[in-house]
DNA sequence: ATCAGCCAAATAAACAGTTATATGGTACGC
DNA sequence: GCGTACCATATAACTGTTTATTTGGCTGAT
């Protein structure tokens, strides 16, 4: 994917910094930080190794480096709105559509580097934000209390990604109308998380005795 | 996390490839197929690093018997039931909790291995019987046919394990309490995803407004 | 005395990180 | 304009270590 990484014509070390900081994207997120191959990201850079040390420091500060850079991204397209959680999820599968390899280097991210405090510039503070905006749409009754903004936001990324990664199960491509059922069904799952609950108990006649197997 | 790991008494085959299984199980999930090392495999579970390849060929094929065994412990241990969802939810959920690291060898795997067809075994018919009762819910009216089998299921294990890793905001220890919190939080959460749509648009006014953080 | 179970040591390849050197651009004295 | 000293940018070759995997022999149970 995104192979052709233009090639170093003069001297520019902006141009050198990003095209590493591409090429090493690629990488990370196609098999994590012990998995990554300098050399490979040497080549497919066009740029030389000693280059990712004068510039980054070593492999995991390169994998910073590369995780800062992308959770702008994210934070920067991808809008938060409090009070309409569904759409904030349809914009963030659309985005994870769009950006598959992403979701594979947050994952690497958290399994292999978010053990001892290293994480991304500036997801701490946009997480908090994102709490108190929640509460206080809670509090003004723009947004059903019934979960806390903890568990709205946690449920919400979990739904919106829930279809993302190869799954088991599924097939790894999907035609259009495949992609626009799930999407669809996404943004209803996290509609009804974020409606207000109907008086408890009286769900409704046909009640599913559940048996479990 | 498990230190004992019994010292070799006697000669016993079957112990020692289950010592190592157990080691490597831990080393995975830990540190993924890359990060894995057979010197700590062998230091974990007391028995040569030949053994490895003699019982189970490489290092590839010893994490697929880790998934193989693992995966045989979740079908075994979490029973499914097609109309009870949110009830699978929460024992899923209470099995993760328990066994934290088993989430970690899965998402390896997604990473690692899932691209090129190295399924564990039993799986894929696991999910296709799933699919096939969810199915023969939905056509009985003992369950809502809101969403497909495949979303549902794609949602129900999303939910249970969207508490799970170490979030980008949430403390890696939780007390008991706290835990509490979050396990119905996602039994609600699939409760709602599994309970009958109303008629559209009228969204009730006024529910209880649960206190939040 | 055979054979599965086990082991220490050897091997070869792979790897991250370093070093010593070259090259293009540019500011400045003249 | 012209040389030249200087520095950031770039590179190829190398180093020392780490790693998965193999070999060949030892041990104890039957």
């Amino acid at each position: 994917m995104l192979q052709p990484v233009s090639p170093p014509k003069v001297r520019d070390a902006q141009a050198t910094k990003a095209r590493l900081l591409r090429a090493a994207t690629e990488e990370f997120a196609a098999h994590g930080i012990a998995g990554a191959r300098i050399d490979r990201i040497e080549a497919k850079a066009k740029a030389n190794r000693a280059l990712i040390y004068s510039y980054f420091g070593n492999k995991d500060q390169l994998f910073d480096a590369v995780m800062d850079a992308n959770v702008a991204r994210v934070l920067d397209e991808v809008p938060f709105a409090p009070e309409d959680l569904p759409g904030y999820a349809g914009r963030l599968f659309d985005f994870l559509v769009a950006n598959p390899h992403l979701l594979r280097l947050a994952t690497w991210h958290r399994l292999e580097r978010a053990d001892n405090g290293h994480e991304p510039q500036g997801l701490r503070d946009s997480v908090r934000m994102k709490m108190a905006a929640l509460a206080r749409a809670q509090a003004g009754h723009r947004l059903a209390s019934t979960f806390t903004p903890e568990d709205l936001y946690a449920f919400t990324m979990a739904l919106a990604s829930a279809w993302m990664p190869a799954s088991p199960y599924a097939p790894a491509t999907l035609s259009e109308e495949q992609l626009e059922a799930r999407r669809s069904a996404v943004v209803e799952a996290v509609r009804r998380l974020t409606t207000p609950t109907r008086p408890r108990g009286v769900t409704r006649p046909k009640r599913a005795t559940a048996p479990s197997a």
